[in-house]
DNA sequence: CGTTTTTGACCGGCGC
DNA sequence: GCGCCGGTCAAAAACG
């Protein structure tokens, strides 16, 4: 009963539609989210780049307007793309995060990723490095719904889901055979997306005071709490309690669904839900969750599950 | 007392 | 066809 019908979104799907491409190559590239823009990009740009965006029905190139940025500029200054996004600004958000990530260096992010990002299929595995009962928060609100011994290996694998009923993300957090302390987290959905943006290479500053929950270290090191945390070597830096900001962030599933060219997505999806978007062009009208609700968007492809 | 976690049952896919 | 395995459900316990 209820609406389980609205969680029809699928990961599966996302790959037949090439949006995750767009996904993965944000991931893997040094480009900022779509839903950012260099603050010196000029507003006309801004627009062009938009409208491209919006029409880009086949995928020439929805985010061309990274090109010009590759040029390695010091003064890595975004700002959230007004035209789509119309939440909280690029600084709010990094002011909420405590890191004093005035300049998001993309080059740091891609080492990380680099490092223990992977993709199977539509999972994406993240292999990081947690010392001792250094939990792997990324500012999410998760629930747990299951756990599982896995064979062969001497430690269960937890299973989350996104607290938003309408959010399909998914992740796995479980301990690696041999390292303890090695933290292997599988997302599954686009909830990964804006996850990224803040797995950011940070300074240890936070990290002295991360291990604050003993935690009978059974064996899954849990993520959900908005308790400031951090990973260890690799170091992390994942929003703190006042992630509200980078939950903010979340919601800009939005410019995706404006890239998916499967645009018939648009209104229906499920994001619409309460509230009826503004403009049909900018259906951003998102905002803060009050609470910890943690925002994502699925973007309602038509998909049939599995 | 509402919410989150735990945990065994359940289920579908897959290999033998 | 059967059993293993990974994933999910859901009732009950734990938690704050």
């Amino acid at each position: 009963m209820e609406e389980e019908v609205v969680t029809s979104t699928n990961w599966a799907s996302l790959d037949q539609y090439g949006s995750e491409e767009e996904l993965v190559r944000e991931l893997l590239d040094d480009v900022s989210p779509l839903f950012l823009v260099q603050d010196e990009s000029s507003s006309e740009e801004l627009i062009k780049n938009n409208s491209t965006i919006m029409s880009s029905s086949s995928n020439d190139d929805p985010i061309n307007y990274h090109d010009h940025q590759e040029s390695g500029d010091v003064n890595y200054n975004y700002r959230l793309n007004p035209a789509v996004y119309s939440g909280p600004t690029i600084e709010d958000i990094e002011n909420a995060l405590t890191v004093t990530a005035r300049k998001i260096q993309p080059q740091a992010r891609i080492s990380i990723l680099e490092k223990g990002l992977s993709k199977i299929e539509n999972k994406y595995t993240l292999k990081i490095k947690s010392c001792g009962n250094g939990m792997g928060d990324d500012g999410y609100k998760w629930r747990k719904y299951g756990q599982k011994s896995i064979k062969n290996s001497p430690n269960p694998r937890s299973y989350y889901r996104c607290t938003n009923p309408r959010c399909s993300a998914k992740k796995q957090v479980e301990r690696s055979m041999d390292d303890p302390d090695t933290l292997i987290i599988t997302y599954e959905g686009l909830h990964l997306h804006f996850t990224y943006p803040f797995l950011i290479l940070g300074q240890a500053h936070e990290a002295h005071q991360a291990a604050k929950k003993p935690k009978k270290k059974t064996t899954e090191p849990e993520t959900q709490q908005q308790s400031p945390q951090v990973m260890g070597p690799t170091e992390l830096v994942s929003p703190s309690q006042e992630e509200r900001g980078s939950q903010g962030l979340l919601q800009d599933m939005v410019p995706l669904m404006i890239l998916n060219p499967s645009s018939k997505t648009s209104s229906h999806s499920s994001c619409s839900s309460h509230h009826s978007p503004p403009s049909p062009t900018s259906p951003s009208s998102l905002s803060w969750p009050p609470n910890h609700y943690t925002s994502c968007f699925d973007i309602g492809i038509n998909s049939s599950i599995r």
